[in-house]
DNA sequence: TTGAAAGCGCTACCAA
DNA sequence: TTGGTAGCGCTTTCAA
């Protein structure tokens, strides 16, 4: 049979308030009770029905994660950092990986104490909602209106990275990626503008964001006769490059190649891209610090990925 | 304000039993008052609260995953397809991606219907428990001894994988990985018995099972003069892939190689590994099936990895 | 087919 | 510091 607490009171010869007492933490309570309690239980193997507590208190101790972004391969490191840090708050972490309103009506039917959104903006609606259950939130790469967020500084990462390659001789830079990611091309140019060197738009080689897509591109790369590509994704890096190697071109000897993301940091050993790396610890830390903090303090910060020096960058041949 | 049942039951002028009957699909009920109520459920922003119902019913229509595998690289094929066909059955999976004693805990104290115990074995006393609270369970990716569960046939796939290098020609097949990898060694032995061939020990070429350990495997892999390698993971056959082409060597020209766990599908375009991949597809389907099957059955089933014919593959050069 | 009422297992309030 | 008691929001008997 299941252990309730009833048993676990009624062995340890308190009442069920006493013995709930000595296991939540709170509560004003003789030490020497909760230490009898406490090892009662663990040797009776009690364990709270999570259920009930969550419906009796309104605090399950679950933090929800939800967003695009949650099964994606860079988002692993980010996953478990966050999950270290919260644990270190006395809190789990329940994913939902579904599409975001979906995710969301599963998690708040739980009763989740605090939400992470990853990669993903909040529509008006929806922050109505949260806000509306006072349900700390915070937005993980991304910015949002609603609530706190900590986003990427894919501007300054960016404008970093290329700095980097100007300053390794490179004066001709591919922009190798979708057309949609703005902030990037934004910090690529400003990197090219502190330098004083001009950008042309012929630089940009348009390509769809998967190996696929950088593998294609290595024609219209090679036309744009540049020395050196940023990828803006490590896909798009690890395609170019394959490709380009395929080809009989030696990286970083004839090209230089920088990717973003950093997803591959745990798994691959040499040779490893070069890349601007999502802050993912950074990330973490932040936003669980924040769903603590006072919940009318509405943060928003940037934090700039992390260089990543690899071997597929080098000086200008 | 959050909507309760009983401002729905009050609302649509029915008692908060019949509105619950309403909601939850059983129940005698007419089919005209479930209308009602069900629309105006829907109009009024209803959700059940998932604690409460769980605690009142004893079940949550959540099925928990855990084991050491939920946030490997290939198990983002096999999780998406967990979630389609716990979906067609109303149920909701939830992921612990915790050592598995830790996991356990917090699922089962979310009052779980079904458990998914992924890539790891159960030990007697955590299956004692489980039989205790009747909770259906399923090991994939293992057997075990305790429930039932959904192998991988790592020897029949391993073998077929062989096979066909064999028939492309080669004669003298390395084996580079793990030691610990014997059931794809007796894959490996046997595809050759069958096609009448020797295997010496000389081929086992030990490394690390990543993509570090496969890179540095290139020189004892030359040392063993074979003209073909199957790796025990990916990330091995990719490091060894990489290393060998930057030897200069051309792959599938001189060597061809075999990988195994299938972890870049949708991410590779080409040119893409050829390797054996995991069957997600029916290891999903048939794990959801048998949570829901007569749990008195218990099911031992193994399934054959899917050979995919990659790039990195072809005839004795 | 419906409604009233008794819990599910736990926590939180109040009084002692 | 403790015990009694009233719920948390829902489902599920049992009668009607």
């Amino acid at each position: 049979m299941q252990v309730l607490l009833k048993d676990l009171a009624r062995a340890a010869g308190v009442s069920e308030a006493t013995a709930s007492r000595a296991l939540s933490g709170s509560g004003r309570i003789s030490s020497e009770t909760r230490k009898r309690v406490r090892s009662l239980a663990e040797k009776m193997g009690y364990h709270v029905n999570t259920l009930a507590r969550g419906l009796a208190s309104g605090k399950t101790n679950f933090i929800g994660v939800c967003g695009a972004g949650v099964l994606q391969p860079f988002m692993h490191r980010l996953l478990s950092q966050l999950a270290s840090y919260a644990d270190r708050k006395g809190q789990k972490l329940i994913f939902a990986p579904w599409p975001l309103e979906e995710g969301l009506q599963v998690l708040l039917s739980l009763g989740i104490d605090g939400l992470l959104i990853c990669w993903e903006t909040l529509s008006a609606d929806l922050a109505a909602e949260l806000r509306e259950r006072q349900l700390p939130t915070v937005v993980l790469g991304a910015h949002s209106k609603y609530c706190s967020s900590f986003n990427v500084d894919r501007i300054g990462g960016v404008k970093a990275g290329i700095s980097k390659l100007i300053s390794l001789g490179h004066r001709r830079i591919a922009f190798v990626g979708e057309n949609a990611a703005s902030d990037k091309w934004q910090g690529f140019v400003e990197a090219h503008r502190e330098a004083g060197l001009e950008v042309s738009e012929a630089v940009m080689v348009p390509c769809q964001g998967s190996t696929l897509g950088g593998y294609r591109a290595k024609d219209l790369f090679l036309a744009a006769e540049c020395s050196a590509a940023f990828a803006t994704s490590d896909e798009i890096a690890l395609g170019l490059l394959k490709s380009l190697e395929e080809d009989g071109r030696r990286i970083p000897a004839d090209y230089s190649i920088l990717g973003y993301d950093g997803i591959y940091l745990d798994q691959l050993g040499r040779p490893r891209l070069a890349t601007l790396a999502q802050p993912s610890s950074a990330l973490a830390s932040k936003a669980i610090e924040q769903l603590f903090a006072a919940p009318s303090q509405v943060v928003h910060q940037s934090i700039l990925p992390e260089f990543i020096a690899g071997d597929s960058i080098g000086m200008r041949g």
